[in-house]
DNA sequence: GCAAAAGTGTTGAACATACACCCATGT
DNA sequence: ACATGGGTGTATGTTCAACACTTTTGC
């Protein structure tokens, strides 16, 4: 390969993370506001371009770092971008990941260098246009969502440490758009191992006290759904 | 983003395709020998740099087309490397993707620019060492493709037309790697209603005749195994 | 006492697994 | 007649889907 063939200059490679939480029984997802061009004052998915000095995930973490103050500990590959001018600043593939964590475990920082702006918005409710080619990104990440929670322990860290089987049922019915069986689930849940009843009680008010549970150390051998 | 910014030049991107076919019950996968620096006279997974004003997906059918005279139709992402050292030229991250050919409907073309030989490869024999870290990402492709002919439609274009149940039995095996029974999976086969008789037979020496089955134009909705 | 949400068990249907025998061919 | 590989059916256990009633609580 000649490197300095004209045909190979002036490429990079963006890292873009959809990352989400479940808030109250809403599966969200984390968006931050630009502050510098291009697409300034635009909501877009974390992420940027990565150094040519550095691996790719240390760069994705590096950018979510910078633009949102959160350590991303748990993520996946989802897809890649490769359209020749997504970018109208120079031509950059993006490689986009699935990120999820507990919100009540980070602190958001809503305003640095490059942002003014931080926020989870619910997946049913996102801003009319994302930053460049963003909607397209975060559409493909929320349908393979729906296929990581059947197929991965995804909502180990996805979930609080406690947490109600009518509070993960919401999660899996947001996720998947469907209604499940409340008995059904139960023991799909429990005979499969992955959580187990914590013997402590929640009580609200309004409401019947409800049991708690939580995830085992089990890895995940078939699927959920 | 600052074009000019040093920490975002030299940056590229390969695309790599492990192309694989099965001949007579085996898996084999198209590999390449390289012609020129780095690696030269190694042998290598198919694919190349793209250039940067092609779209990801037309350079990758471009590398393939250019290396081997093969139009590749039906392929898929299989995984992101990202590694800051994995090119010796320059800093390139490699998207690396799954082609699958039936290999009596493509002509192999042995000598290229950029080649001197291509030949398919049992994944049970490959050469010792391969360029770049073409052994990582074949070997992340083979596990991948195990995980496909059990969710997609895959073998459809993996395959010939017509093919016996016993030879699409042998495919399955040496994929997942592990013996199926011959009466149940003849049964699911066919009540997954993926494949039908033809009513035509194929008659073979020293062999009983055995019937020939094809795919039918049904998509997938639930896993094979 | 009634509405709202939590908790529990049973039953029938569908599917997966295990397994044994016959047929055609070539030696 | 026997060895090889192709073709078929049945019986059993497991898993999935459908479904109804009781409890607690606040109003």
């Amino acid at each position: 390969m000649e490197v300095n063939n004209p045909l190979y200059r002036r490429q990079g490679i963006h890292a873009i993370a959809s990352i989400f939480t479940v808030d109250k029984g809403e599966v969200k997802v984390l968006l931050i506001k630009r502050n510098n061009e291009p697409y300034k004052d635009m909501w877009a998915l974390v992420g940027g371009a990565i150094h040519n000095d550095e691996d790719l995930e240390v760069g994705l973490k590096r950018e979510v770092k910078e633009k949102t103050g959160i350590n991303l500990e748990h993520y996946f590959l989802a897809n890649v971008f490769g359209k020749v001018n997504r970018s109208p600043v120079m031509r950059m593939v993006a490689i986009s990941y699935i990120g999820v964590i507990d919100r009540d475990k980070v602190s958001l920082v809503k305003e640095t260098l490059k942002t003014n702006d931080a926020d989870w918005f619910s997946i049913d409710k996102l801003p009319r246009k994302l930053a460049y080619d963003h909607e397209e990104i975060l559409k493909d990440s929320i349908i393979k969502l729906a296929k990581l929670i059947g197929e991965t322990n995804i909502l180990k860290t996805l979930l609080p440490d406690c947490f109600t089987m009518p509070e993960l049922q919401k999660v899996y019915e947001v996720i998947l758009k469907k209604e499940i069986d409340r008995r059904n689930f139960r023991k799909r849940m429990l005979t499969l191992g992955l959580i187990e009843d914590t013997g402590k009680m929640r009580k609200e008010d309004n409401k019947k006290a409800t049991k708690l549970y939580c995830f085992t150390d089990k890895v995940m051998d078939k699927n959920v759904f």
